[in-house]
DNA sequence: TCCTTCAAGTAGACACTGTCAACATATGAA
DNA sequence: TTCATATGTTGACAGTGTCTACTTGAAGGA
């Protein structure tokens, strides 16, 4: 009798996995409560009872890709060198988008839900921030905290700026060389090396 | 009789102009083929006789939008000197992103009709990325192209990922002084300066 | 002048979506 | 046992994009 402990907690999981694999297979835009459900063989309105509307299951999805997309900059390779440890997140951070460009789009690319309903959602943002803010931390010698603050902002903006921008299918019609896309990132850390340099 | 020269046309336009009004009112996720129909008093087929699709539509009023930005970053405060014009240029992209954000978002923060399917629509934006190339152009003393478009490229994603981060409503969650937020630009355009020094 | 042709708009249908309401069932506590 | 609550099902409604079939009106050639 028991194959699920937790049955409740099972669809609310497994409605949350559908929804991601959708969203990696196919694209938000097929991204939709009654499909989770089919592809899960429940009724249209077995998520409802888990979610109170189809934004609240996005917002679960958002907060785990959040997570998902920390964890990954954790695992960058370190360095003890400040520098090179700034350089590495950058590039992990560029991976991750280049790897995972739905789930990215996700994340930066797509309105999502009203960030003040969905508190959850925006602590798993806030901590991918910080990963940054503590690189920029060890970088500079130390000064004010709203230099710090000013500069993390500085860099998050030059990499998702790039991710952004690398990403949107536009850029082949820009007319850009394939050598240029090719040394964007480790151009950029070179400029804002440059620019972060006592 | 002739109070309408070419009354197809005028159809054709007053869709734009319903879109693009109802993007501006309520926001994207409000625009429909249907609701357009409603506000101009013409059955939902009507549209259809000049837009081939919901994307054909969309897509024409995101050329329009890029031509507007286009023409935002043509008519800023020039400067005869290059550092001081790309600075003018940067606070007009923001400016425009600030003053128009569901218009900016419907440029750079919503997943766009596939862009091979409508070139004209990217004719428009290889538009307004050319004025940064030329900014560029004349900030950098003579070098080659491929050096040129990365410094476009880094200066380009810097101030857009700007625009976009501080358009997230996360940001509020996400812990930044008020002091930062308005420092924000000044201090990236600061950095990017020193950036492209020689 | 008449006839044809075609562009423009209308009307109805279909499948899809989110969401509300009513109903069924099972589980766990009293 | 009984009863409340949680979970899931079914059916409905309005909204969407888009297909097809129909009407209408104006222009152009015979």
């Amino acid at each position: 009798m028991p194959p699920r402990p937790h049955p409740a907690r099972d669809l609310r999981e497994a409605c949350v996995d559908q929804a991601l694999a959708i969203i990696g297979d196919v694209g938000l835009e097929a991204l939709s409560i009654r499909e989770v459900a089919r592809r899960l063989g429940v009724s249209h309105q077995a998520p409802y009872k888990h979610f109170p509307s189809s934004d609240h299951l996005l917002a679960e999805v958002v907060r785990r890709t959040y997570r998902q997309f920390s964890e990954h900059l954790e695992a960058r390779p370190r360095s003890s060198h400040p520098g090179e440890d700034l350089k590495s997140m950058g590039e992990a951070y560029l991976r991750f988008a280049i790897d995972h460009p739905l789930h990215y789009r996700l994340l930066f690319g797509t309105p999502l839900p009203d960030p003040a309903a969905h508190p959850e959602m925006m602590a798993e943002a806030r901590r991918a921030f910080q990963l940054l803010h503590e690189a920029i931390g060890h970088l500079k010698p130390p000064t004010s905290e709203t230099d710090r603050q000013l500069d993390a902002l500085f860099v998050w903006a030059t990499v998702h700026g790039l991710a952004t921008i690398l990403q949107t299918a536009a850029l082949d019609q820009i007319g850009l060389d394939k050598v240029v896309l090719a040394e964007a990132l480790p151009h950029a850390l070179h400029r804002i090396g440059k620019a972060l340099a006592p």
